[in-house]
DNA sequence: CATGAATGAGCGTTCATTCAT
DNA sequence: TATGAATGAACGCTCATTCAT
């Protein structure tokens, strides 16, 4: 009598990627419809198309499954906006590619964004995880113009403070229109790009 | 059974009054407790003294009661900013006291700010309700001095990103000490002078 | 205008006694129906006619409920069998009627005994409380029938053991006819009184 | 990918078996962990180191496999105690061997005897299953001390009922010290002989 | 006006069981 | 045979809201 046992192998793979993944844009697109309050597992699950214990399947319990999503994108804009950043650009050109890559990234990412928004805004959720590696990444950047005298010498919170957050309010108002946006926009760059330079003498 | 009381005047009136104002101030001091998911009807009646029917008394729904507060305090800072605005300071000292003062504001009235901040992130809430009185005495206090040639004939959305958004990111930095804030405001002062003042020949 | 208080009185007291005597009541019957592990909240509330929340009105949670009911049953039979002792009653009188007590409590209150066993035999719930009122007033007519030198000087546990145990057993065969029962218990109480009495010279 | 072994022999059996084994043992220690309505099919898959699925390759459904390790063991106790009377035993030594063999089983297989217990006192469970083997030997034993005019003519179930319940709820008490019991099971042997012995004129 | 009681709907989660491999 | 994935049903419980007084 043959006795066949199986091998644990790629066959065998059965934990669904491709299901975790639309676990995951289900709950990115829940909450932007919904609201973080009105993202229940069930709705999720729904737009997901699983069963609501299927989302127990590849996560321990819905904090857990938010907090691995938001760490998953938390950082991703540093990253988008790091990478588009190349050696030949002088210090107002790297802002102006700084600020104008996180409006991009928001305006590509909208959902992904508004969900590490949300998160992020919800202290009892948010200080469970931190992890700060690409933003640390943007650091060392302005450390190096700092260090070239390209822009003034302040702390690093004052300097990012400063580029991100004016821009991120401008893309996130639904009421003002794309192309007012774009103007707005260039005033920014180049207002930024002031308050932040050292004047040449 | 029933006991008549005849006597009704002020004295009576106010009560009403401290009650509602008692549930009022529930709603913020619970939602920054607990946050806003966990601001149950329960919760804030317990937090305000009443029972949870008390609630419906003074208010229609739940979301209703959000929407009341919000309206009431939301453009709460920018009386407050423009209020210590007089008529000597320049230009300089016109955005040092807008930007000082819109801190000072997040830093003495957190849990009011906190609330204001939660809701506004909320799009399925705030959407239903838009009042933009006061802010538009910011604005037209930027109208006057663009036209004084003071600051950058810049849109109005342009100018405040850049003035509040900053601060307001410093000021809800939980992990930043409070002596490190003081030092990155002033950065932050001088450096959106720099950006929007005209430079004077 | 009138205003008028409500005085927080007899007519005014809504907790409904009868609503939560009914939840007591549906509590024993299901556990007696359904098993201790098929007793859910939503079956009882069923068996008593109210919704689901309705419990959550009168008990904090479904343990509190099951050890709040269990305390009010626990020592009942105890206080049972001691009401029923005279003090003409001989040792030897006086055993049979704690034993024959004991059986007609069990077959007089069958559901609520039925219970009490249940939960007592669940260690989990049980060591949470502990109150041994009633119990002790048999230790104490055990203990004066020691001082007399009626019954052996042994432990009271011992005795109680021997006294309570076996016709609790007895009183629980589900296959056995009452009428064999009747027979068992006399011959019980008969081998009872030998094992406990001195023998007289 | 599958794989093949052919060879098929005692050793692929015992494989079989011990899978089983580790089934039922980790069945009966995850209901003393956990209770009985916290003893899951996971839960016990985990405690056996199979998968959910697996238990049921080996049974039908959890109430199956609970009625079948019941009627494993249901017997066992009495088995183990007649394993213990020896033909030279008068009526006095084989009381006290019974009495005591059956404190031993309790003291040395607690586990087991729990999960027999629990499941005893379920009716809903206990009814499905009916299985009196061994029991019997030891009704053989006390028919035959009858006949012999040793104990008194009273029904088995009389009698087993005060040989073994009293032992019983002695040695299930948590609170009370090892040392305690072991004084507490002479007397109670000596009672339990003064009940059962006809007297010798 | 003010309340504690009451509730249907929904929450996050676990269950016993089946499926596909 | 053995498995991890998958699930409908049910769990205990809380919610915003209404009811009866």
């Amino acid at each position: 009598m043959f006795i066949y046992y199986y091998e644990w192998g790629e066959a065998m793979r059965r934990k669904d990627d491709q299901k975790q993944l639309s676990i995951k844009q289900a709950v990115i697109k829940t909450i932007l419809a919904e609201g973080f309050h009105g993202a229940s597992i069930s709705k999720i699950a729904k737009a997901a198309g699983v069963s609501p214990a299927t989302v127990y399947v590849y996560y321990d319990s819905k904090d857990a499954m938010l907090r691995d999503i938001y760490k998953e994108y938390s950082e991703d804009i540093y990253t988008y906006v790091v990478k588009r950043v190349t050696r030949e650009m002088d210090g107002k050109q790297l802002i102006e590619s700084l600020v104008r890559s996180y409006y991009n990234y928001i305006t590509e990412h909208g959902e992904v964004f508004y969900f590490v928004e949300q998160f992020s805004s919800c202290p009892a959720l948010v200080n469970n995880c931190r992890n700060r590696h690409n933003r640390s990444q943007v650091g060392m950047l302005l450390d190096d113009l700092k260090k070239r005298q390209v822009i003034k010498n302040v702390d690093n919170i004052t300097i990012t403070a400063l580029m991100f957050n004016p821009v991120k309010s401008i893309a996130l108002q639904p009421e003002v229109r794309p192309e007012v946006k774009s103007g707005v926009l260039e005033d920014l760059i180049r207002m930024i790009q002031d308050a932040l330079l050292k004047k040449q003498p």
